[in-house]
DNA sequence: CCCTGATTCGC
DNA sequence: GCGAATCAGG
């Protein structure tokens, strides 16, 4: 059996980015994307980025609650209370329209693009596929709750952790799967 | 002793 | 370039 070898691929290293700039702590990010802490603090050093906070400082527990919240985007409202609801419901309620995988790498590029000169607090901050290398754009969709760096799509693609078996792989599923993608047009 | 990030240095 | 070991602050 292989080992599996963790390798900073252009898309890990895009999860990354997103996350640093979402105020994730190195322990946080090395959990999600499967590798060791100093890995994380070493690949952020090394790109020339920084944590959000300082050295040793630990988050705010009102700056971690608000970033919970936004990376929990649903399930708060929780009603444990027997809360006496009227509990109208006339009619059927509409199921949620909600795609529960939109497995999709955001659009290279699209109306909502921006450069890092338009990108602003609000605005989805995912840097965009393929074009990191030409001058970066983001996303740049806006944000369902205030305080959020990314949009609802783009969120859970930095926050889907995979297991990490062959990066050979991996890495050839992925190339195959973003081909293919680009082949039926959901770049375009 | 827990957490955090920073730095070094052999690989 | 990578990251374990080590260091240093909260």
């Amino acid at each position: 059996m292989t080992e599996a070898v963790f390798i900073w691929s252009e898309a890990t290293v895009a999860r990354l980015k997103a996350m640093v700039e979402d105020g994730g702590s190195a322990s946080d990010i090395s959990n999600i994307l499967g590798c060791s802490r100093n890995s994380v603090i070493g690949k952020v050093h090394r790109l020339g980025l920084a944590f959000a906070r300082g050295w040793g400082q630990h988050e705010t527990p009102a700056a971690k609650q608000k970033r919970d919240r936004a990376i929990a985007v649903k399930a708060p409202p929780r009603i444990l209370a027997k809360a006496p609801a009227p509990k109208p419901k006339p009619k059927a309620p509409p199921a949620p329209e909600v795609d529960p995988t939109p497995k999709r790498w955001p659009k290279p590029e699209g109306p909502e693009a921006v450069d890092i000169t338009a990108l602003r607090a609000g605005l989805c901050h995912m840097p965009l596929w393929s074009d990191l290398r030409k001058g970066g754009l983001y996303c740049g969709k806006p944000v369902a709750i205030e305080g959020l760096s990314w949009c609802d799509a783009c969120r859970q693609l930095v926050y889907e952790a995979r297991p990490i078996r062959s990066q050979e792989e991996a890495q050839a599923r992925a190339q195959r799967q973003v081909r293919q993608l680009a082949r039926s047009g959901a770049f375009a």
